[in-house]
DNA sequence: TGCACTAAC
DNA sequence: GCAGGTTAGTGCA
């Protein structure tokens, strides 16, 4: 894992108190069979790209030149994204108000699963997304807070309103991270890219009692979430507006760091191409294998992501816990092993009853 | 239209 | 003893 805080963690006893602890376990069976059918995957992507011929290989070629030429007409440096993301925001929230868990190993969360953990946690190998009871094993003194989710809503409200000062149609995703066009606002205050970067973190620490966030400033929305990344927590990274800047970037940029390619992405494309960058992957070699191999929205994705392309205008408000145009409601709950019909039905009865409530709030009804 | 899968927080 | 919940998008049947 590397995500921000695991340096100086001794991976190799994690890794083994992991493995002990899931070995046998029904999720790890789950786990290993989801494996088996990604590596099926790319065993059959494999044979595809062994009988392309050599004319496909060199029509496909010329079709990504010119693809890439258009794409490089369009490319467009005259905006300043940048992309904030809270730190360790949960845990941050209920360090606030109890800052003697600053001092201590803290896991908002339960037994079951934990949501985020805070820095002096993440020494143990202690993560979110991790069942809290391998992070007690990984570290006994580590101190469970149930999650308060209007806890972290008002804080986030509070936060927002700092962003809105450098943009006011700020994007959010999810509670503690937002995407900002600050161009207009760097016009107006003769700033640059990165003293917005630092006027914000300054703002969001005074507005909100000292929480701190990490920035990322580039000429997109792809880019600046990368770069927020870079230098957590508590601090920013900008990534020049040059074409040359960029593509040095992108060169040894892992693919896994491009928002949407996750696990199961990565895998395949190291399987099928052996690319693990995104400079391996705009090779000659892989490049015009991607459209012989995926979905045209797929390969015209992994090109422009590549060439670090990507949105530098805001789109339609995606902030579905308050907009209207969300697309789906739905509840779902892990239970424990049950096959009498009786508990069966009052497992569903709960769910429905939930969704109905739910939906009944946004005055919605099913039409199927 | 529905399902499986991938991905994000 | 113990591995989450909510939403979105793609691709296929």
């Amino acid at each position: 894992n590397a995500k921000a805080g695991m340096d100086g963690v001794d991976k190799a006893r994690v890794q083994q108190i992991v493995w002990e602890m899931s070995k046998d376990s029904a999720h790890f069976k789950n786990e290993q069979r989801k494996q088996a059918s990604v590596l099926e995957r790319i065993e059959r992507m494999k044979l595809q790209a062994a009988a392309i011929t050599p004319a496909e290989l060199a029509a496909a070629g010329r079709f990504l030149d010119a693809r890439i030429a258009g794409c490089e007409a369009r490319r467009d440096l005259t905006r300043t994204w940048l992309h904030v993301d809270m730190d360790c925001f949960y845990a941050a929230v209920h360090e606030r108000e109890q800052p003697e868990l600053k001092r201590l190993p803290v896991a908002v969360g339960g037994m079951g699963m934990i949501c985020t953990a805070n820095y002096v946690a993440r020494r143990f190998g202690v993560r979110s997304a991790m069942p809290g009871f391998i992070g007690k094993r990984l570290c006994p003194k580590l101190v469970f807070i149930k999650p308060d989710f209007a806890k972290y809503t008002a804080a986030a409200e509070v936060v927002r309103g700092a962003f809105r000062q450098l943009d006011p149609d700020f994007e959010s995703g999810g509670l503690d991270e937002a995407f900002l066009d600050v161009t207009d606002y760097c016009t107006r205050t003769s700033r640059s890219g990165e003293e917005a970067a630092t006027e914000l973190r300054r703002l969001v620490k005074e507005v909100s009692g000292g929480l701190t966030c990490s920035v990322g400033v580039a000429a997109n929305k792809m880019l600046a979430k990368i770069c927020s990344d870079i230098n957590k927590p508590d601090g920013q990274y900008v990534l020049p507006p040059s074409r040359a800047a960029i593509m040095s970037f992108m060169d040894t940029l892992p693919v896994r760091k491009i928002p949407c390619i996750g696990k199961v992405t990565e895998q395949v494309l190291q399987g099928v191409l052996a690319v693990s960058t995104c400079g391996q992957l705009l090779a000659p070699d892989s490049r015009c294998r991607l459209p012989l191999l995926f979905s045209e929205v797929a390969a015209g994705f992994f090109l422009e992501a590549a060439l670090g392309l990507a949105a530098t205008r805001h789109g339609p408000k995606t902030d579905t816990s308050v907009d209207p145009g969300r697309k789906g409601i739905s509840h779902e709950r892990t239970f424990r092993n049950m096959s009498a019909p009786a508990e069966l039905e009052a497992m569903a009865k709960q769910l429905v009853e939930a969704l109905v409530a739910d939906m009944g709030e946004e005055d919605i009804e099913g039409r199927n």
